[in-house]
DNA sequence: GGATACATGTAAGATGTTACATGATTGT
DNA sequence: ACAATCATGTAACATCTTACATGTATCC
């Protein structure tokens, strides 16, 4: 899950500038929780931000200790990227929280289309690594449900079907409201 | 999701005793993949464990080129250990896939009854948390469906309302079959 | 005025990534 | 002999964790 971190304040700075200790809260308070809070992670990620130049101490600088950041038009770009990278297995295996991210943020920020592309690449995506791991089961051996080895095996497939059965509903819902 | 390579590891290692190259090998070819199988990743892990003496080089190592370690007594106890440690919630934001190792190993290593203990834990743990999230969709507003965030939380309540389904099929399971 | 929350930062250490390097073994 | 695969390792870099440090604002 490498630099998501940094998309993730990237794309809450652009909903709203705000400074370190606000991203920090919300990791907290909100389902965003899988990213960390320390501020061992957050400060650096922002100065690594800052020195890219994809955002800038606001200039309402007003406040004596608080540093509200916005974000740049590089900023903007870069996030807008990063949104439209294409849906990769590896992706599917690795960083199901970045993609999940990439989804929240995509519709704000690109538009319904390149959200509703993004969940026909997902859906094509996770059915192709389903359709991998029942060819893996199948070459496996029928007696999958035997041992706890197995049963895990199951644990991640159904994951995976729960997500599958969550991109095409939200897909045709998103595309309903679209007309 | 800390040291969970090297307990994958010591589990690994435990069911047969064998060298690095065959541990990233599973790490490619099985759906342990979400291991890595970098040379970076795996020697290093190795090589610590020898130095905690939770693994010894085999002593018939008439291999010339290929290291092949056993698991020590002292391995054997911290796996155990690990292995029982209690489900918390932190396990189930952070470390999904280190709880779903540990079930895999759990019945090789500790037994049936410890197995449908850490079921029993894992469920509680789920079910809290779950309660959790629809307690924060409730404050949040009813309106959650209406934008992409709030499909977005869906997708991760739907995800542990399916490990929950799994949990208590598998949980049913293997008490029956402990009878 | 003292405790608590706000707000940012740094340092040490662990882990993982990518990329490179090196030799042995096997197949043709 | 030559290529491909086997098998291990290292170095540089990035990121995150934990723990510590520091000062400000606010509440009672």
């Amino acid at each position: 899950m490498a630099p998501s971190l940094e998309y993730a304040l990237l794309g809450l700075l652009r909903q709203k500038p705000q400074a370190g200790y606000d991203l920090r809260k919300q990791f907290v308070t909100t389902p965003m929780w899988h990213f960390s809070d320390s501020p061992g992670s957050v400060y650096p990620a922002l100065r690594r931000l800052h020195v890219r130049r994809w955002i800038a101490p606001s200039a309402s600088n007003g406040a004596r200790q608080r540093q509200v950041f916005r974000v740049t038009a590089a900023g903007r770009r870069a996030l807008v990227d990063w949104l439209q990278q294409p849906v990769t297995r590896d992706d599917i295996i690795w960083g199901q929280n970045e993609l999940i991210l990439r989804f929240a943020f995509l519709d704000e920020n690109v538009g319904r289309l390149a959200t509703l592309k993004f969940l026909e690449e997902f859906e094509r995506a996770l059915a192709a690594y389903i359709r991998e791991l029942r060819d893996f089961s199948a070459n496996f051996g029928p007696n999958i449900r035997s041992h706890t080895g197995g049963l895990a095996f199951l644990y991640g497939l159904e994951g995976y079907e729960a997500q599958l059965a969550w991109t095409r509903r939200v897909r045709q819902q998103l595309a309903e409201e679209l007309s």
